[in-house]
DNA sequence: CTAAAATATGACCGGTTGGTCACATGACTG
DNA sequence: CAGTCATGTGACCAACCGGTCATATTTTAG
């Protein structure tokens, strides 16, 4: 956690600081990311960096706090009545909040995916470690309580599809950023319609009914 | 390139090296390994590393070089009659040489998998470009293909399909070295037929036939 | 106006990086 | 034996790293 005087910047100061780090830790990961070039681009000394931060892991997991309270601002209103809608319209809200996000938060969606790519980092383990899991426990209850209403087929390795699912979701996302227009709205919407629809049926052709 | 000297060396020498060289780029990516570490694991001085080799990079390019060999061999069986047999099956049968190809080699994964995550490393930018569309613009003909065997849906988006087949043999591979003991092949199959399954079924309930 | 407390600063530290180079050692050749 | 050429070597280089600290500046309080 960031030191007292930090928060006693001028917000707008604080904020400068936080895009300046967020600009450097989307171009590189956490190891390569340099205090130096931020304290740089961000026109403040050496030496105030630390007395804002510990260190650098410091503002680094501060940031990943920011960005976590986002993504969650984008997520809770597809989570709000899990129990209203069938498992896959859940998760097709759920696929398109994470787009959305990674849409108007591309720099915070650049350091996620750099985070997950650098999982196996000693100095970062702890963070990884609780959060990381928490992609696949979300989906297993999901996926359990689909199986019971008889959404989902009763013969699925539910350890596995959750984290397939979790991975997935990963893939929509770049998918999206790196190929789709982000202002054809329709567009997205159709690919992932259509990938949802992947999900439930397949891409085999379809039995005659 | 590495340079004729490299090449002199005997063989176990050589060997020693590479295998060195592997464990550093299989446990640090490409910015971070050391080559500092590679010469001082190795045994030899830092002079004759540059007698053998251009610089990191030039190493680094050797190295995917004998990887790339390595899986092709294990892939060209599986892609031997592509004519012979229908899509999904072609498809598992590649999922499951990429998964041995794992267990047989998993610094050489290590590796990939690194590579693959930091894409967007400027100095690589090159090894990527020229060899990451190779995975999707592999996999387009054969969709394609596919569709017009009436083996897949054609109404689906080629190019998504393809980016999302390559990604998800990515993680298809991780969660079985991950989470499947190595030895029980069996397991491995079964999970994997399973997966397989749900790409041409879905995972929702069947339609009544 | 003064004293104390908070904040800003950049030179500096030890360590590591990829890469170089003058020189030592060894092996082949006449 | 002498001479030539390939190979081996580690001290050395400039650049950069994360982090420290004595000192200068500013803000606050009495």
């Amino acid at each position: 956690m960031p030191k007292e005087t930090f928060f006693n910047l001028p917000a707008e100061k604080r904020d400068a600081i936080c895009e300046t780090a967020v600009t450097e830790f989307a171009a590189h990961p956490y190891e390569q990311a340099s205090v130096n070039r931020i304290v740089a681009q961000a026109g403040i000394a050496k030496g105030s960096f630390y007395q804002y931060f510990e260190n650098k892991k410091d503002l680094f997991l501060y940031l990943l706090q920011i960005m976590g309270k986002a993504k969650l601002d984008y997520l809770t209103p597809a989570l709000q009545n899990p129990a209203q809608h069938d498992f896959f319209t859940l998760l097709r809200d759920m696929y398109r909040a994470g787009i959305q996000f990674a849409i108007d938060y591309p720099l915070y969606a650049e350091i996620g995916k750099k985070l997950l790519a650098s999982k196996d980092d000693p100095i970062l383990a702890d963070v990884i470690e609780a959060n990381m899991p928490a992609a696949q426990n979300f989906f297993a209850p999901l996926l359990l309580q689909a199986i019971s209403r008889g959404e989902v087929r009763a013969d699925i390795d539910v350890a596995m599809f959750s984290y397939m699912i979790a991975a997935m979701h990963t893939h929509v996302v770049e998918y999206h950023i790196d190929h789709i227009d982000p202002t054809y709205d329709e567009t997205m919407m159709a690919t992932l319609n259509q990938f949802i629809d992947f999900l439930q049926h397949g891409m085999g052709v379809e039995n005659e009914t």
